[in-house]
DNA sequence: AATCTCACG
DNA sequence: ACGTACGTGAGATTA
């Protein structure tokens, strides 16, 4: 028989520092059980084995040698997070079946070892699962090592073991007992290191024969008194090094041969955590679990028999309140126990116009359908995505059956393909009133609902695009690229590829031997940024830097733009609202938002987005939107009186900095006092600031010292935001919207402090996000109130960009201008620069 | 699917 | 001893 015997701590230790921090909304991590899961599925698809034991760490400080391991353990402790998590992949485990073994005094591998040991007696094969080397001195004809590194699984058997290290798997104890291990506390003998150790075990195998035959070797004086004055401390480590085959365990493997699984409790576990993606991997139904178990709080309508009939005309003038699911042409209303259907375009659309309050699970697409035939969606009273993203911006989708999972909604999967629309009534009343509970029923009915149909109103009408110019331009740049690329070539001596990083490393820091500065996970790092340190160093980094721009032009934007040129010769994005940690709104297919500006040859590309012949584009943005809503939150009067002076905020900035007059104020002290402006913004480090201006970390720090000085309650803003979000675990936006940051929860000090920065940036990021959306709600409902012919087409993010009749540009950019400023009343003034012009750079000014 | 790089605010 | 500013989306390479 296969026997599986897995060490659980270390995989869970793997499995916890391979992955990045993940939680539920109760703020339950999650990623070490995750990990370890995914581990542990790869490995039994891979091993089949009979059985499957795993075995946890039980320690006792009063046992021997393990007393060693139980203070080295507590010394450095396990992270609550990590330790958390212990006892749910043990409850995991047990549900499924599989046995979980511990052992009062002994360690996970010493169960392990005893298994181990048990197959060999028996003539069974054990895999060790683990990730720990030191496990590999179990190896034997009957026993193979699964070592779980960061990449991969690595089989070792003996045949593997010896070619890695020249010697027979359990003369790794006597290794250790010679080089030692610091992590284990296993001291060795003092003055050997690896290379020695490995040479001594190859040439005589186990200690207790080399101290048998070392005096009269041909070993060098210093090696043989190293190990003469070390041989107590030797074979002490032998002994702390060896593995404990004889645990007072189970050593039948057949006892470990996996009981049932208990498919309920696994599906409620994994919901409660979230993990959705593990009960379909294990091919269980997330909507099993919920629709199952709150049986007290639901038990009346767990029964739910509904009624279906077609929609008709009558119904739609009876409604006053219904759920509705429109997907595929197909339209499904609920209300009471009744569901109608219908697909006909003719009621569809007179369902959408009608009186009836309607909730929905994703409107966008719907005033998207209604806008395409010339109809309207009214009366929409609540979106379960858009809902569900107030209440948590941080999960990764919104669908029903998520949510309901997410908020203790009975999902009727019972009810198979009207599942959905059976379960939305009870999901929109439960978020409805969660919404409320937080304070941001006023976001949701004012800003996130109404927003929807303008978004969908931008997309539908999209921009126009020249695309024979940009072709044009895709066919001058791939002259550039070829030429580049040749000069590239002739100094690299050969042909490569230059758009891999690996290839590129290889032949910058290997074979023209220019100083790696950075490294990356699997390499060395050629960002713009090391390249551009390397620019004097060798003519080839230029011309690779030029080759970069040249191709991230060319594919993203001539081709990645062409590709996505719909029949009316437009441009459609994709505007989301539901993807941003902050609130802001983001863009694909293509994204409309990282177009090019910020060098010449990139800028050009915004000459092809156009207003329609005979239309114009008008081009509104926020002067330093995000500085202006740090000083309102903040309300220090020198950062207000920086914006209200009349002055440049920068240099105003600087001027107050360095304590001077405003004309004393060089172009040199304007872009550092920039610099500190934007670091504020994001939750300043003297070490990246020091970077960005090219000073030493300590002048950094002294102007970040100066500037928070000068703007003192720009300091105790931060400070206060990152005191309450410890406390609440959450920020809050000038409008309500919320952000969890579980990050601060963390023990680990870098997450901790990331948590920080997000704190600090998320309340000023999410203000900014929220007063543009309120002037894209209005500028929407102004353009139409005062019939101009003129309409929103793009936001990206402090810029709204409107398509307008020649005639009407002019009152539209007043207009557009007069509503972005006016959107809410702050303490200082938003100042919104606004240009008319036929293409998008023209009207960028 | 993950990683690297780079475009934007 | 680490890793180093916030928020996004997309394309190419690599495993």
């Amino acid at each position: 028989m296969k026997l599986l015997a897995i060490d659980g701590n270390s995989i869970l230790n793997r499995a916890f520092y391979g992955i990045k921090l993940l939680s539920n909304k109760n703020g339950v991590f999650t990623n070490a059980v995750f990990g370890f899961m995914n581990i542990y599925l790869k490995n039994v698809a891979d091993v089949k084995p009979d059985a499957i034991a795993v075995a946890f760490d039980l320690r006792s400080p009063t046992f021997r040698h393990k007393s060693v391991s139980y203070y080295k353990a507590n010394r450095k402790g396990m992270p609550p997070e990590l330790a958390q998590q212990l006892p749910l992949i043990k409850e995991l485990l047990t549900y499924m079946g599989v046995k979980v073994l511990e052992c009062e005094g002994f360690e996970a591998d010493d169960i392990l070892g005893t298994l181990a040991q048990a197959c060999t007696d028996s003539g069974d094969h054990c895999f060790v699962l683990t990730g720990d080397r030191d496990s590999l001195q179990l190896i034997s004809d009957n026993v193979t090592v699964l070592l779980a590194t960061n990449k991969e699984t690595i089989h070792y058997d003996k045949a593997r073991f010896t070619e890695d290290y020249g010697f027979e798997p359990i003369r790794l104890i006597d290794l250790k007992a010679l080089m030692g291990d610091s992590s284990d506390n296993i001291p060795g003998v003092p003055g050997i290191g690896e290379k020695t150790a490995s040479a001594l075990v190859k040439e005589y195998g186990a200690i207790e024969d080399l101290y048998e035959k070392y005096a009269d070797s041909s070993l060098t004086k210093g090696v043989k008194a190293k190990l003469e004055k070390g041989k107590a401390s030797a074979e002490e480590s032998k002994w702390l090094a060896t593995i404990v085959r004889n645990a007072p365990v189970e050593t039948s493997v057949s006892a470990y041969i996996p009981a049932p699984q208990d498919t309920m409790a696994i599906s409620r576990l994994l919901s409660e955590l979230e993990m959705f993606k593990l009960l379909d991997k294990l091919g269980i139904s997330a909507a099993k679990a919920v629709s199952e178990i709150p049986e007290k709080e639901a038990a009346p309508s767990e029964e739910l028999s509904l009624i279906l009939s077609p929609l008709t005309s009558d119904i739609i003038g009876s409604l006053s309140e219904c759920s509705y699911i429109f997907r595929n042409g197909k339209l499904f209303v609920r209300s009471g126990e009744n569901i109608y259907t219908a697909d006909s375009e003719e009621l569809i659309l007179k369902f959408f116009d009608s009186e009836c309050k309607k909730s929905t699970d994703d409107a966008k697409p719907h005033y998207r359908y209604v806008m395409a035939k010339g109809g309207e969606l009214r009366n929409l009273t609540n979106d379960a995505a858009v809902s569900g993203y107030l209440l948590n911006p941080s999960a990764s989708d919104y669908a029903i059956e998520k949510l309901c999972a997410e908020y203790g909604v009975l999902y009727y999967s019972d009810q198979e393909e009207n599942a959905d629309i059976a379960s939305l009534d009870g999901l929109v009343k439960k978020l409805r009133s969660n919404i409320e509970e937080q304070g941001m029923t006023p976001l949701l009915e004012n800003i996130e609902l109404p927003l929807t149909e303008v978004l969908a109103s931008m997309e539908d009408i999209g921009i126009c695009i020249n695309r024979q110019g940009v072709e044009e331009f895709g066919v001058s740049l791939s002259e550039k690229i070829e030429e580049t690329q040749q000069i590239i070539y002739d100094y690299a001596g050969h042909e490569f590829n230059i758009s891999s990083p690996k290839q590129l490393g290889t032949v910058l820091f290997e074979e023209l031997g220019l100083p790696a500065k950075k490294k990356t996970k699997s390499g060395y790092s050629t960002s713009a940024e090391v390249l551009e340190e390397l620019r004097n160093q060798s003519p080839i980094v230029d011309n690779v830097l030029k080759y970069r721009q040249y191709t991230k032009l060319n594919s993203t934007y001539v081709t990645g733009l062409t590709d996505k040129i719909a029949a009316d010769g437009r441009i459609h994005t994709c505007f989301k609202q539901t993807e941003t940690r902050t609130g802001r709104i983001s863009s694909t297919e293509p994204n409309m938002q990282n177009i090019p500006v910020r060098t010449e040859l990139g800028s050009q590309m915004r000459k092809f987005f156009t207003a329609a012949p005979g239309k114009t584009l008008v081009d509104a943005d926020y002067s330093q939107i995000e500085l202006r809503v740090m000083a309102h939150l903040c309300g220090d009067e020198n950062m207000i009186s920086a914006f209200t002076s009349g002055e440049d905020f920068h240099t105003a900035t600087a001027a107050q900095v360095f304590d001077m007059p405003v004309f004393m104020v060089t172009p040199e002290m304007r872009s550092a006092a920039k610099a500190v402006n934007f670091g504020i913004i994001y939750g300043i480090g003297a070490f990246s600031l020091s970077k960005d201006i090219g000073i030493s970390v300590a002048q950094a720090k002294k102007y970040i010292a100066d500037y928070l000085a000068r703007f003192p309650k720009v300091n105790s803003f931060t400070e206060d935001i990152v005191n309450e979000a410890i406390k609440t675990g959450c920020v809050t936006t000038m409008l309500g919207r919320k952000r969890r940051i579980p990050e601060l929860s963390s023990s680990n000090k870098i997450l901790q402090a990331a948590g920080k920065r997000i704190a600090m940036n998320t309340p000023v990021q999410g203000t900014a996000a929220d007063l543009i959306k309120i002037a894209m709600i209005n500028v929407y409902r102004r353009l139409k109130e005062e019939k101009l012919d003129a309409k929103l087409i793009l936001q990206v993010h402090d810029e709204l960009i409107l398509e307008s009749s020649v005639e009407d540009a002019q009152r539209a950019a007043e207009l557009l201008k007069e509503e972005m400023q006016k959107v809410y009343d702050m303490k200082v003034p938003l100042t919104v620069d606004v240009h008319i012009g036929f293409s998008w750079y023209d009207a960028k000014g």
